[in-house]
RNA sequence: AGGACUAUAGCUCAGUUGGUUAGAGCGCUACCUUGACAUGGUAGAGGUCCCCAGUUCGAAUCUGGGUAGUCCUACCA
């Protein structure tokens, strides 16, 4: 074995080959474990945030895979439909031409094209993880199979009038050209300005003023509002106002949704270009004058002197023209909600269309129920809230898009717009006699990308066929997710999934946090501070980390103000931790509730664990390859007290390590697993197996003994940790594993190790304990007195207790060894003790003589440190005694804890006052 | 506007049903290349548990009220 750990080469081999012996498929027990992968985006690339939800989901799948269940880790990809397009049409950009150009059919060509040529990076990108996914089932969101299970839900939920057509207001996007639902609009403060009108009244005695943010639409404006008892403008209701620059009139009208606070109390009433004037106008059968194209430019329902302008320039002609009417009453700073799309980052423009909507609140109430009654759960449990409070709230869901890339909605329309829905046009042709005289056209439009991913959980398991597969695997195990797509995703695989198969999607919803980075800034490409999953486990020099954070930066500034950010953040560049180092990273931050800084720091602290790990293996094999490790069973053997220790140990850990994964807490799994194999069997057991195997004296049962323990314990807790680190588990399992006794191909497949309660020995673990503290003791006294490490020094152990004079007995080579003692030995009488340094191990009194070693003034100042914390102990419990609330209220165990205590401590007081003063009287 | 979450060592975070001397990793100090490992070992220093009040014999933990931060939902033209 290499001196040191290194992750690169058996990490590829090892994937490879686990994948192609097919480990990563199904199989074990009558009880199935599953979970569905969140589709990445097909073209897209792993970020942090995948890194960290794969690594969650691994460590599941491999847990429950080792524990025997017939486990499936579903793996996809999503077609994505607004975010892929976006970038192929990037492309055709740079070369000049618009999708258009093309033509539809040409277009989706070349989206397939990118999509084969792309999409294998994020597939990669997943194998380097370790994650082990059935890539033999491996599906895609527009795969021939999934594609007919939209198609199947889309006629289905029409035939039940759950889908229908409507022309209403809907969020457009005038940069992209289509629809988008409510969920993709994101809104933000920012600085404007409340513009004040006056409105002339017919026949020409006075005015209105009102107020807006948006002047441009006030061209399509059909009336103004005002509070039905707001005396100021009762008399007015029902009167007509000249509409300036259009030469319409408009009424006055009464509404209670108007804020008399506000403003001037007047709203103007624009239906077709506002969802609160929407609502107004159909209450008031208003017209509905709709401004706008596609573009969001001024269309010919304006006035001529208006068409053809950008909304925004439309807004400042307008200002002008009413400011030299002298209607502009006053202009005043403001600060709105500006929505803008998810994907383009313009301003979102509320538009007048025909589309397709899911009747969401019929949906939606099988699934308030299956959160409400248990049968789905979140962790952590706050996060039903907020799915019921949107639950509760549902819009309905606006499922059309004006794209080419995605699933076309199955509907055609005759010559006089009739529609019928149907899987094919002949299947709509036969059931509605329609001849082939007829001329059909298929609607233009696609569904939107979560119609189709909300059918994930079954379509990947061969649905509508009624598979072999969807009734081992569904519903669900577990669905590993952000919250941020609670509402995208998980809400609407609830809705689909309970209406068409009757059963929950999954049992649990697993909401982990986001990742951020080490300042808790969002990461984001425009910020330059993401990381990429895969530089932290191969490394990456810092010239080329700058040229992919800053390349295909548009903005000169951003792009120098990235660079100047990464070359300080990263002055080394970043080095190579390996995947296993990363993965344990994820585990460690994985607490619930929180979200992620991830901190380069920790990562290089589990990369340390990791040759740790390596190096105990090569500690085991150094001392058991060739020796007997008595694992036939059939040799004498003898098991040492830290044997027997190390073991009680394991299986606590066993135990912490089950329970930590019922309750999804990753951080405590990674925690107990470094604890225990750092902390106690690196630091401990193999510091205590050193006496036995380099004694020669020790009998061959012993050694046998300890070999066997070493080995055993070893190979025990590396099936422990397999599922949170695969890769160095399973290389050093193979040569282990046959030391221990044990067969197999790989550890993947191995039983967990399962927590034997019966393994507890309090005995051993007590005496270990006492072990320890005399051992610390010890090197206290030395570091403290400046004995140098390598000096020889004789020891002293005295006690009243004795249990404590036949604990030396038993570990009397421990103590020499371990702390190098040139001797050590019990004083009969403790008045006989020579002046020496003193430390406590509760009764015992450690005592190294002065002679030559110790500083008078030194071990004063050191009696008085400790003397002094013990007062202050003694009387801070003296306190608590004292007070009768305590002692008459407080259960009695806590009480005689409290006096068992105090008793000790002031024991050990007395004990160093009396060393004090002797050492003093020298 | 409503709601959720967070606030513990210089930094990143644990802390079960109220009783611990409040813990870990990184960083810091001192010493040490000893036959698994300097990506290491040993011993240390370091905390007004955000603030105020309350409940309680006892509060990092429970209740109320603040403050600061993060986020979600909705929205006043």
């Amino acid at each position: 074995m290499e001196k040191t750990f290194q992750p690169a080469d058996i990490e590829t081999r090892w994937y490879d080959t686990w994948e192609a012996a097919g480990y990563f498929a199904p199989q074990g027990g009558e009880r199935a474990y599953s979970i569905m992968i969140p589709p990445p985006n097909v073209t897209g690339s792993l970020h942090m945030g995948h890194g960290f939800q794969e690594a969650i989901m691994d460590a599941l799948i491999r847990y429950h895979r080792m524990r025997g269940f017939n486990t499936l880790w579903q793996v996809g990809t999503d077609h994505a439909g607004i975010a892929t397009q976006m970038v192929v049409e990037r492309q055709l950009e740079a070369q000049g031409i618009t999708r258009h150009d093309l033509g539809r059919d040409k277009f989706v060509e070349k989206v397939w094209e990118w999509k084969e040529e792309s999409g294998g990076t994020i597939t990669r990108q997943l194998r380097r993880l370790g994650s082990s996914l059935d890539w033999s089932r491996e599906r895609f969101t527009m795969d021939p199979g999934l594609s007919a299970a939209v198609q199947e839900v889309f006629v289905r939920l029409y035939q039940e009038g759950l889908i229908y057509r409507g022309k209403r207001l809907v969020n457009w996007d005038p940069a992209l050209h289509t629809a988008i639902s409510d969920l993709e609009v994101v809104s933000q403060e920012e600085q404007g300005h409340l513009w004040h009108f006056n409105y002339p009244l017919a026949g020409g005695e006075g005015h209105l003023t009102v107020a807006t943010t948006r002047p441009e639409t006030m061209l399509g404006d059909t009336a103004v509002a005002v509070h039905p008892e707001d005396d100021r403008y009762a008399h007015l209701i029902g009167r007509s106002l000249e509409l300036p620059l259009t030469g319409r009139e408009i009424p006055v009208i009464a509404d209670e949704h108007v804020d008399r606070e506000f403003g001037t109390g007047c709203v103007k009433i624009t239906p077709a270009h506002d969802f609160n004037d929407y609502d107004i106008g159909k209450r008031h059968g208003l017209p509905m004058i709709n401004l706008f194209d596609d573009n969001a430019a001024l269309s010919d329902a304006a006035p001529e002197a208006y068409r053809g302008l950008d909304r925004f320039e439309a807004r400042q002609r307008v200002v002008a023209d009413l400011d030299a009417l002298g209607l502009l009453e006053k202009v005043e700073d403001h600060t709105l909600m500006v929505p803008r799309g998810d994907r383009s980052d313009v301003v979102i423009e509320p538009y007048l269309t025909d589309q397709w909507y899911v009747d969401a609140r019929e949906l939606a109430k099988p699934a308030i129920a299956a959160v409400e009654n248990g049968a789905i759960e979140f962790v952590p449990k706050q996060w039903e809230n907020t799915y019921f409070a949107w639950m509760r709230d549902i819009q309905d869901w606006c499922i059309s898009r004006q794209l080419w890339w995605g699933h076309r909605i199955p509907a055609w329309y005759d010559e006089e717009g009739q529609v019928y829905v149907g899987n094919s046009e002949e299947a709509v042709r036969q059931a509605h006699n329609i001849d082939a005289s007829v001329t059909l056209r298929q609607d233009e439009d696609v569904l939107d990308t979560w119609f189709s991913s909300a059918l994930w959980t079954f379509s990947t398991l061969g649905w509508p066929e009624d598979t072999e597969e969807l009734a081992t695997f569904h519903p669900s195990s577990v669905l590993v997710t952000g919250f941020d797509i609670i509402f995208f995703w998980v809400a609407r695989m609830i809705m689909m999934t309970l209406h068409f198969r009757k059963e929950v999607p999954f049992h649990t919803v697993y909401v982990h946090g986001l990742v951020r980075d080490a300042e808790g800034q969002k990461m984001s490409k425009s910020k330059g501070n993401v990381l990429d999953p895969i530089d932290l486990i191969d490394g990456i020099e810092l010239e080329p980390l700058v040229e992919k954070r800053t390349g295909g930066m548009m903005q000169p500034k951003l792009a120098q103000r990235v660079e100047k950010a990464t070359r300080k953040q990263f002055p080394e560049g970043i080095a190579a931790y390996g995947t296993d180092a990363l993965r344990f990273t994820y585990y460690s931050l994985a607490s619930t509730g929180r979200d992620i800084r991830f901190d380069v720091g920790r990562i290089e602290g589990f990369r340390n664990f990791c040759n740790k790990i390596w190096n105990a293996a090569r500690y085991v094999h150094m001392n058991c390859d060739g020796e007997d490790c008595g694992v036939a069973g059939d040799e004498p053997l003898e098991l040492s007290l830290a044997d027997r220790w190390i073991v009680a140990r394991m299986q606590q850990t066993a135990a912490d390590v089950a329970r930590a994964f019922d309750q999804y807490r990753f951080d405590h799994a990674s925690q107990a697993l470094y604890e225990f194999i750092w902390n106690e069997y690196c630091d401990w057991y193999l510091e205590l197996s050193k006496p036995v195997l380099w004694d020669d004296d020790a009998s061959a049962g012993a050694k046998r003994g300890t070999r066997r323990t070493l080995v055993t314990v070893l190979e025990a807790w590396l099936r422990l940790l397999h599922p949170l680190m695969p890769f160095i588990t399973e290389e050093i399992w193979q040569s282990v594993a046959p030391l221990a006794g044990k067969r197999g191909d790989t550890i993947m497949l191995q039983p967990y190790p399962e927590p034997e309660k019966h393994a507890q020995d309090e005995q051993a673990t007590r005496d270990i304990e006492w072990l320890k503290s005399v051992i610390v003791g010890i090197r206290t006294i030395r570091s403290e007195m400046n004995i140098p490490p390598g000096k020889e020094i004789p020891v002293l152990l005295t006690s009243t207790s004795g249990d404590d004079k036949k604990r030396l007995e038993q570990n009397s080579q421990y103590l020499k060894k371990l702390t190098k003692l040139a001797d050590v030995r019990w004083l009969a009488d403790r008045n006989d003790a020579p002046a020496a340094a003193t430390a406590l191990a509760g009764e015992l009194e450690i005592l190294v003589p002065m002679a030559g070693l110790i500083d008078k003034d030194a071990e004063i100042g050191r009696l008085n440190k400790e003397i002094g914390k013990l007062e202050n102990d003694v009387s801070r419990i003296e306190g608590k005694l004292g007070n009768p609330g305590f002692v008459d209220r407080a259960p009695a165990d806590v009480v005689n804890k409290e006096r068992d205590k105090l008793a000790a401590q002031q024991q050990a007081l007395e004990t160093l006052r009396e060393k004090l003063q002797r050492i003093q009287t020298m």
